[in-house]
DNA sequence: TTTAGCACTCGAAAGGCTAGAGTGCTAAAA
DNA sequence: TTTTAGCACTCTAGCCTTTCGAGTGCTAAA
């Protein structure tokens, strides 16, 4: 148990290394705070801070840098809950209310907020509707026994796909079919949908039905949409970031479809999870992202359609800020999903 | 004007250099490649080229390295047309007729494929009508007074927008609407479906008509839809992108999509413009491109609906191999598109 | 025209030195 | 009991010097 000094100077040193970004040291600690105790003192609470774990030295006669532990201590016991100034969720607002109503449009922005606001790798997956519910099918006959098929589904989401069918249909013919499946289905969910296709004998309605449920099942896997990213560049003006191996591995983990899928279903999708994840180091579990902190968040309205959103720094990371952000842009994103789709 | 042997060593020194990341000298390019003169006469050769600014020396007592100059006459010149092996052809193509039929999906493969195959950033624009008919429109009402309105585009390309009208319409009247626009501006672009704004009274119908032709110059610039960018990792390996600097400068260029419609619009937009580009060393127009290479091509059924697809890597790359990917690649999403349109 | 030979150049790598920031410990002061 | 001044000690970053060797340009002979 950390006495409430020790908390301080660990707050401290902490506040240091991130704006500083080298070891700090007991005497410039003192002085660059106008400490009413000595370096001697302070030299005394960061040894015992170094005993627990939360400091550590690079070497021995260098100053001391946070430990992994060290960051997740603060984040979860010292930091608090911070929100960004109020001038800047206005700006950001504004930004979002002039963009045009669209959602592909909300999340570039929102990736692009993300990025410029922490300084930092950003990412937001398109929102998916938690368990898919057809809106809406159309069928367009482009040329020959080219069909577009687009899929509305209930929250918003929009998929199309082109089909080949066997021999050309008129367009009266695939209304026809589209306005059936419109009455029979709308609402209904994948398990509905598939069972109407052993119902009906129309080789044409079968294929349709078959490839609805087809999407749809692409549709309820997290990552099946749009990935959209932003601030790469950013991560690599960090000093950390100066050994190119590292910034190779952290960005090659974060171009992959694969891991994204891994890192967000063991956190913000996770069932029992709510709120914020801040993921420190890799965790142990992520070996690429050993110099790097992931802020990640899921957005949208739970149970009918979410997304996931997040940033990636180096471990070194304003932590207060780069979590204000990415939560205040969540909340904002919810609120204009739950607002477009609940008017 | 150089002597024969000039450009085969010229040609020898860059793909020496290329393979080995070290300046060439005039010994080790003798005894690697077992030619049948000297040192001597090389080092001769060499100073010739040097002089003719086709290669210079990082300090004096160095080997030699291609000038950008020295890189562009042997694209230009010296380098011939070649193809991608067989093989990997093959390869590339069994990939895209496993993929979905989708464009989306085929640019995001088409990314992935340029960027493992030139080992370097990929870039693929999503694929755009020259000049945008309207194929087919469609009016969803979501819930309330939001509507999702779907614009698709002969060529394929489908467009989505939410809009909140501003009293609630029942789904028939949208339909009834939708019918009638899809009757009367089938085929049309978007100067005769604004000439129609005039004509009608009816408010939804103007309002409606008036989004459209929005959406339709929008989709009429270059870089309205996605882009599709892969490998950014990649280009991290390269030794040249150690300096973190270059590497930030060049990746920031990479992600703006301000500087790739500049870069786009002056190379395989231009009017004048056929095959494929290649800009080595930002061309004196990019500081940021100043140690990058880029290989562009356009892609797509020129007339109807085209986009443009590239990669992005150091000075110091095998063009030859490169330069074929982005060929073939481009081919086989020119003759995709071509054959989903035409069939 | 080519090539062997040679003196010369210059950076990369290795070793040695120094300055200085930071430490832990001890003993005195509060 | 806690704090602090003082001090000896540690270790790296930065600088200088030296050495090594790959590469060069030039000259004169083949």
């Amino acid at each position: 148990m950390l006495t409430e000094r020790q908390k301080f100077i660990l707050a401290l040193v902490i506040r240091e290394y991130v704006d500083s970004t080298q070891p700090v040291g007991s005497k410039r600690l003192a002085e660059a705070y106008n400490l009413d105790y000595s370096s001697a003192t302070i030299r005394n609470e960061m040894a015992a801070l170094t005993e627990a774990g939360y400091l550590q030295q690079p070497h021995t006669s260098a100053g001391r840098t946070p430990t992994e532990e060290g960051y997740r201590y603060f984040v979860s016991q010292l930091m608090g809950h911070t929100t960004l100034p109020t001038h800047i969720e206005r700006t950001i607002e504004h930004q979002f209310y002039q963009a045009r109503n669209d959602f592909d449009q909300w999340m570039r922005l929102a990736a692009s907020i993300l990025a410029r606001q922490s300084q930092a790798a950003s990412l937001v997956t398109s929102l998916h509707p938690e368990h898919a519910r057809l809106k809406h099918l159309e069928l367009i006959s482009t040329r020959g026994r080219q069909v577009l098929m687009v899929l509305v589904f209930e929250g918003g989401e929009v998929r199309q796909q082109m089909l080949a069918l066997a021999e050309p249909v008129s367009q009266e013919r695939l209304s026809q079919v589209a306005n059936w499946l419109n009455d029979v289905a709308e609402g209904n969910d994948v398990a509905a949908i598939a069972a109407l296709i052993s119902q009906r004998e129309d080789a044409l309605e079968q294929d349709i039905l078959r490839l609805t449920t087809d999407e749809m099942r692409q549709s309820d896997s997290v990552l099946a949409g749009e990935i959209f990213r932003d601030g790469i560049s950013n991560v690599l003006a960090e000093p950390e970031f100066a050994e190119p191996g590292v910034a190779h591995r952290a960005l090659r983990f974060w171009e992959q479809r694969a891991h994204l899928e891994d890192l967000l279903s063991q956190t913000v999708l996770s069932p029992s999870s709510g709120g914020i994840h801040v993921l420190i180091g890799g965790e142990g579990t992520w070996e690429d992202l050993s110099e790097c902190s992931v802020v990640l968040s899921r957005y949208g309205v739970p149970g009918v359609a979410t997304g996931a959103l997040g940033v990636l720094g180096p471990t070194r990371m304003p932590y207060a800020h780069t979590i204000s952000t990415v939560r205040f842009v969540a909340g904002l994103l919810s609120d204009l999903v739950g607002e477009t789709l609940s008017e």
